[in-house]
RNA sequence: GGAGAGGUGGCCGAGCGGUUUAAGGCACCAGUCUUGAAAACUGGCGAGGUGUCAAAGCCUCCGUGGGUUCGAAUCCCACCCUCUCCGCCA
């Protein structure tokens, strides 16, 4: 949710900044200005009925304290005449006041002034390039087809089970998977993130915090457990930015305990409605997936630099996998819905010669912690202030999988492990048993 | 699944229709005292909204949503959540 104070202060600056996503988001601003006027006139209105309804009651208390009856009759009376009006008038502001709600909830983060402008993902800067991806003496196969044949994948099996875009991963697929998921885990606790095992299934209003609902429900899987005639309604995570970042909800953090980093291992659950055709083949687009998650909590002057560190941190990963790889930063038309600027981290997969999204960094501003009210006080005279919330993927592990097959493939069909890698796994070669 | 208890400010906890303007305590902040600290004493101290240059003021909030009433933390209805015990279960 976005500040309604400081846009109103500002709103020419509010709605160029939104109209940089999409020329139509400046247009929402302008209706919600409009809404927002509306609802305080009859504020006003209704607040001033309140406070004179409230003084005649306080004058009916006294006057029965004093046995004058007579007085108390009339003061009643007159208390009367306000109950004609006022009860309309509450009804109406309580419908603007959800009304301007659910426009609020609607509108995107409004984009940092230092993101480039564009329309979409082709305008995209890239802000710095790792290692250069290798050259191979030839063809490199797609990672679904190296994981078949090394038996470490089974798509026939996934399908039998849960229909397309879904992966099964056996024998040394399998064990890739959780060794990656503890390679990356490990590191990241080096660095001082928390590491968090949270729930896979959470509350509506979870998803509200983080920006998934109202707007995306479509891209969640949720979950109706019937018992007789209540319906109790959970939706699985699509990320663990979700569980991580949410934990700090409705709370009031002291400074000292900021900047708050944690981390987690969790598949994430994705419908991808609206996806029909692309990446159908492999692990690239599943319906679930592995991903470890890096949340930060910070105070609002950290929120940037800590986004540098954060992308330092998933980009640390790639290095120390021999990934070859590069960073772009999203301009204002592909940014996500609830950050005000982010870089995505891509790796090279040689079987498309293309490099793909394997992370995705963002600061999200005060927008998530407006929606949760997860705020912190800096000394004990302060007043709460939001927080700032970030959120990065460190990273997904079904991607990474896949490009560690496809990037360190061999001519004779066996799979060269990264060093880092060895210890974790055991052997330095995955190949034909 | 069965039975019970309970949700009040940062925390504990009183209040059960009208000086509640939410008692009291703890914690916290400022001051007095002190070489300094502690103790003691004095004062301050919830959140959100509105308003304003700033303030004062006003409105809302005692789990949530309805209802009764001139007036609700308090009475009525529904729901949510947490905890305890029993049962089942990895």
């Amino acid at each position: 949710m976005n500040d309604l104070a400081s846009i109103r202060r500002d709103p020419a600056k509010a709605r160029a900044a939104l109209a940089k996503r999409q020329p139509r988001w400046g247009e929402a601003l302008d209706s919600l200005l409009k809404l927002d006027e509306d609802y305080r006139a009859l504020l006003k209105k209704v607040e001033d009925m309140r406070a004179r309804r409230n003084s005649l009651s306080q004058e009916i208390g006294k006057a029965k304290a004093a046995k004058d009856a007579e007085k108390a009759v009339a003061l009643m009376e007159e208390v009367g005449k306000l109950k004609v009006e006022m009860p309309g008038q509450e009804k109406t502001l309580a419908l603007r006041e959800m009304r301007l709600r659910d426009v609020s909830l609607d509108l995107p983060n409004l984009p940092h002034e230092s993101v480039p402008v564009g329309k979409d993902e082709n305008d995209n800067p890239v802000v710095h390039c790792g290692r250069a991806p290798a050259k191979f003496d030839f063809k490199p196969l797609d990672h679904q087809t190296i994981g078949e044949k090394l038996g470490m994948l089974d798509f026939v099996a996934a399908a039998k089970l849960s229909g397309s875009r879904f992966a099964l991963w056996k024998g040394p697929g399998a064990r890739l998977i959780r060794v990656l998921g503890s390679f990356l885990l490990d590191r990241h606790a080096k660095s001082g993130y928390l590491e968090v095992a949270p729930p896979y299934l959470v509350r509506p209003e979870v998803m509200e915090g983080t920006g998934q609902l109202p707007k995306f429900e479509s891209d969640m899987y949720k979950t109706m457990n019937i018992e007789g005639d209540k319906t109790t309604t959970m939706y699985l995570i699509s990320t663990s930015e979700i569980s991580l970042t949410n934990m700090v909800r409705e709370e009031i953090l002291s400074a000292e305990k900021l900047p708050l980093k944690m981390a987690a291992f969790t598949p994430c659950f994705r419908q991808e409605a609206g996806s029909y055709g692309k990446d159908v083949r492999g692990v690239m687009r599943n319906h679930q997936f592995d991903k470890v998650e890096l949340v930060w909590i910070t105070k609002p002057e950290d929120s940037l630099s800590s986004l540098g560190q954060l992308v330092r941190d998933a980009e640390g990963v790639l290095e120390e996998l021999d990934l070859p790889h590069r960073v772009i930063q999203l301009c204002t038309g592909d940014m996500g819905f609830s950050a005000r600027k982010t870089y995505d981290l891509e790796v090279w997969m040689p079987s498309e010669s293309k490099y793909r999204e394997i992370s995705s960094c963002s600061d999200c501003s005060d927008f998530q912690a407006r929606r949760m009210n997860a705020r912190f006080r800096r000394d004990a005279k302060g007043a709460p202030e939001f927080v700032h919330t970030l959120n990065g993927s460190g990273v997904a592990v079904g991607r990474l999988a896949a490009a560690i097959l496809e990037n360190f493939q061999q001519a004779d069909g066996s799979v060269l492990l990264p060093k880092t890698l060895v210890s974790y796994f055991g052997t330095e070669r995955i190949a034909v048993s």
